[in-house]
DNA sequence: AATGTTGCCAACCGCCAGTTC
DNA sequence: TGAACTGGCGGTTGGCAACAT
């Protein structure tokens, strides 16, 4: 038996957010920062729940959210974020500064999920061969560059939400830059050493230590593609984050599997305040290595 | 024009981890 | 030490709009 939710109290109001409510909220937050949820209704007089307030504040009034018509690169990143991580959103969310968990979450599971299955149906019509699920998914990892282009043309997301919440985002972008007090609106450096914990964190979690062989490989093998991606001097330029990556090892005992010794989960969180980008995240966040993996994708006989 | 179907996405629900007392 | 509480996350759903019949 769990905790009764938080919203059963009689008297809470459910079901889409008014644009007076927006303004009640987003004001509220404006004075106080964002945080102390609990006190958000009581103050606010809002009859919604702590949960809903916070819900909309982080998915849709935050300043600098950006709405609809994913990029292909968005999109790669995507694919190859939930292929290395899985669903986990929220950290898939921090390499994309501008998207929300859910937002990638929705677009994954309405968009991309079928691209997916498409892919694997059209690649291995026997779905009887419990082929290697991971390997089709590679392939469509790479398929995908190329055939994003033309997938956008035939199926633009339309950018249709255009609710008042987009323009008090707007109108807030400029107080959130001023005001010293928000932590919330992370830099693009902050989001990435967050997000370093977090990969850092995910690839412990799946597990403790096993990731499948080829999923590695593809990882790394893509990385390759980009030639500023990871070698040793990378990790050896990286002050407190070599260490970390030095105790990273990849060894195929020959089970299909590759296990990654990790440090501990503590040491890099409490070493690494401030850690340099990691090899992925430098492939991730650079624009022209995506471009790059296109081209090559395009030159390909293969698709 | 009316009805049925499908797709999309905002919001809710339940669980979990961290914090406080 | 453990219960209570809070915030955060991922899975799921309800409602609306677009499209098909």
């Amino acid at each position: 038996m769990g905790r009764p939710p938080c919203c059963d109290k009689v008297g809470i109001k459910k079901g889409p957010w008014t644009p007076e409510e927006d303004i009640i909220l987003v004001s509220y937050i404006q004075e106080h920062g964002p945080g102390n949820w609990r006190s958000v209704p009581t103050n606010t007089g809002l009859l919604r729940c702590s949960k809903s307030c916070r819900l909309r504040w982080t998915n849709y009034l935050r300043p600098g959210i950006k709405r609809g018509n994913f990029t292909p690169h968005e999109e790669g990143m995507i694919i190859h974020l939930q292929a290395l991580l899985g669903n986990k959103w929220a950290a898939i969310a921090s390499y994309l500064p501008q998207r929300t968990d859910n937002d990638i979450k929705n677009y994954w599971n309405t968009h991309l999920k079928k691209k997916l299955k498409k892919f694997q149906s059209a690649l291995d019509p026997h779905p009887h061969v419990a082929s290697d699920s991971t390997t089709t998914h590679d392939q469509f990892v790479s398929k995908s560059f190329n055939e994003r282009r033309s997938l956008d043309i035939i199926n633009p997301s339309p950018s249709t939400y255009a609710s008042s919440t987009e323009n008090i985002s707007r109108l807030l972008e400029g107080w959130m830059r001023s005001s010293p007090k928000t932590s919330n609106k992370l830099t693009l450096e902050e989001n990435s050493c967050h997000s370093a914990a977090a990969m850092t964190n995910n690839l412990v979690d799946r597990g403790g230590d096993l990731v499948s062989h080829e999923e590695f490989e593809s990882i790394l093998s893509f990385e390759n593609l980009n030639n500023a991606a990871w070698d040793k001097s990378t990790c050896d330029s990286m002050p407190a984050a070599g260490k970390g990556c030095q105790s990273i090892t990849a060894a195929n005992d020959g089970d299909d599997k590759v296990h990654i010794v990790m440090p501990e989960k503590n040491k890099l969180r409490s070493e690494n305040s401030t850690p340099p980008l990691s090899f992925l995240e430098k492939w991730l966040l650079d624009e022209s290595a995506a471009g790059q993996v296109e081209e090559m994708m395009e030159m390909s006989p293969m698709f």
